[in-house]
DNA sequence: CATGAATGAGGGTTCATTCAT
DNA sequence: GATGAATGAACCCTCATTCAT
């Protein structure tokens, strides 16, 4: 039905305006035009919505195991565009801890979503290797690239609020930058050479 | 007077156990064994007690000029403290841009005291490279590392619960290690000699 | 809906038994019966309840330009109506300046409205000197009676609850005999013989 | 006690401002530097303040009766001493009759007084008849200039401040000159004379 | 006399949720 | 599917009042 992702926009709006609390499900209603009843006969509460909405914006980053970037320009395309879907849905990592603190539910399935995530960007950062852009001199390196990786998608958004500086979507380029920042010391010239290409 | 402290440890208590939201100020007044008129007359509402223990987290944060740490024992020896800190009041960085939008003032500080914060890490980070520990090959090296590590104050505890790791006070020494798996590559041999020491 | 206006009435009884600080939003609720979250919703709070019973009350007194008393009997007919109206809402003019200190919103319409009200009476005693039931031998004459009009109109009741007398609507006859002593100098011939027919 | 008397002059400042229910017990004592504690030492609780302070009141406004006015220049003295009385403690005739419902004691007491400052009126025009001021032709007209008069004293203040003038001290003289052009119709020439000595 | 921490009932209000229509 | 009135528990907070010091 048309009515349930009304709904999901409105309440997405409203979330990424000001804060989850703050809109109840009755301001969600009321900015669409809709009675709380009718609301509530589509989902059954506020945390309903939320898990739908990650669950959306889940979809929206999962990868096919033949599409896992390969590759430094694939990478870098990639990462875009999990920022731009991080940022249509960013109340969610604003309130990361607190919504899964509200919902045991949507904690385990984050959780699980979060390691097998971890685990893709392993698998990417090894294929990098095997593809000959990166290279990696000691042990744990693909680790500590895998948790600045991890970082970066799940908190730049809120790192860049708390700065203070103006949000927008362009700004969030920035969270490849920093990824780059990191594997800059790994990269092979082939590497270096794929990195210059993307910033030309 | 010992209840406004008394206000401060119940509160911070039932914020770390659960979330601020859930802790009303009822709850906390229960848990403390004292009439709500009391808590109220002690502080002024609940936002007053999170922008109080704010203050005295980032009390214990602040370094003297001569203090700086100024070289890689002691800024490993800082971060300890550091997150020995926020650990105490994991609360604060788990909820932190929910906070932050909900209190105004709050924000306002908090984008403050952080930009300045920043600030201090970049000093940081240039006395290790005068005094020997670090060398950077080119540009945005010290900005790259000032992100890091500003990310991995900010968000390291928040991080590890979204991996589902079993938290305490120990498992934040990964901290020091993500910061100074970033400075890796730019140790000189001095550095290196530094960090196996710690390790050690 | 019934419901609105049920409120209105439930809380209108309150508020002329006692006080309006003394019948609570909850207080009007329990004695109709009602869910204290129902009559907020259907009134944001009892400032809106009283604006509102104020808006029923002005709308009764306001008249018509063509139906405006132009005899002694008109305007005894219609301070008849006028009294009946403010006893009903006896309340309001009981607590008149404490609800204006407390609504600004409140207190400007009143202002406005009862300045309005002031230009109207001098307009009706006017067209009693045109008519020929008054008579005014020297200035200020119609700008007294006015006031004592207005004075009458918005204090007679609470004159008489300050002198103890057993209230009810009845003696509120006397808020016309008040203004009709004081045009009685300045009645004509004519303006006699019809007030001495409305007292017969 | 100097205390007592400090406490009423905060109090009545705080009543003159805004109105008695906002000035809480806690705010009179804070704006007085004072502890609360202290303050229900001196009084038990607000309405003892109030009822205190319309005795201060009425004790100004009270006659031996040698000093009842007894001529037209006389009556305007006491009246301007009266109107300066009110002024000073408007906060009382302001929400006199909510006063009244909320304190029974004060209640009986006001009613017993009042009951007797009108009975003094009609004492005072009846002297002037007597003195030759005041001319009645029929009956009940001191009846209704005694109304007249009681009705001035009790509600010029707010009356004034339902039609938005400006109000100060100044404003009250009104006061009187309502009440002159009562008695107008009714005066002597020895009474006119009077009053234009007064008004020159 | 004076302090000020402490009480606790109750204030207005919110809001997720239900349910008859 | 949709409405919107209704519920009621709970929220935050106020304030007159008490009382140990």
């Amino acid at each position: 039905m048309g009515t349930k992702k009304k709904i999901l926009a409105g309440a997405l709006k409203l979330f990424n305006e000001g804060n989850t609390q703050a809109a109840t499900t009755n301001h969600i209603a009321a900015a669409l035009g809709m009675s709380p009843g009718n609301l509530h006969y589509h989902y059954k509460n506020r945390e309903a919505i939320i898990l739908r909405l990650y669950e959306e914006m889940q979809a929206q980053t999962e990868l096919e195991p033949q599409e896992r970037p390969d590759s430094i320009e694939a990478l870098h395309a990639h990462m875009s565009h999990l920022a731009h879907v991080y940022w249509t849905y960013r109340f969610f990592h604003r309130e990361l801890l607190f919504l899964l603190s509200r919902d045991p539910e949507l904690k385990a399935r984050y959780i699980r979503d979060n390691l097998a995530h971890r685990g893709r960007i392993v698998l990417v950062l090894a294929g990098l290797v095997d593809n000959g852009y990166l290279q990696v001199p000691y042990d744990n390196v693909l680790e500590h690239l895998a948790d600045t990786t991890l970082l970066a998608t799940q908190f730049w958004i809120p790192f860049l609020e708390t700065l203070g500086d103006p949000l927008d979507e362009y700004h969030l380029e920035g969270m490849f930058q920093h990824v780059q920042g990191a594997m800059r010391p790994y990269l092979t010239p082939k590497g270096l050479k794929a990195l210059a290409e993307i910033s030309a």
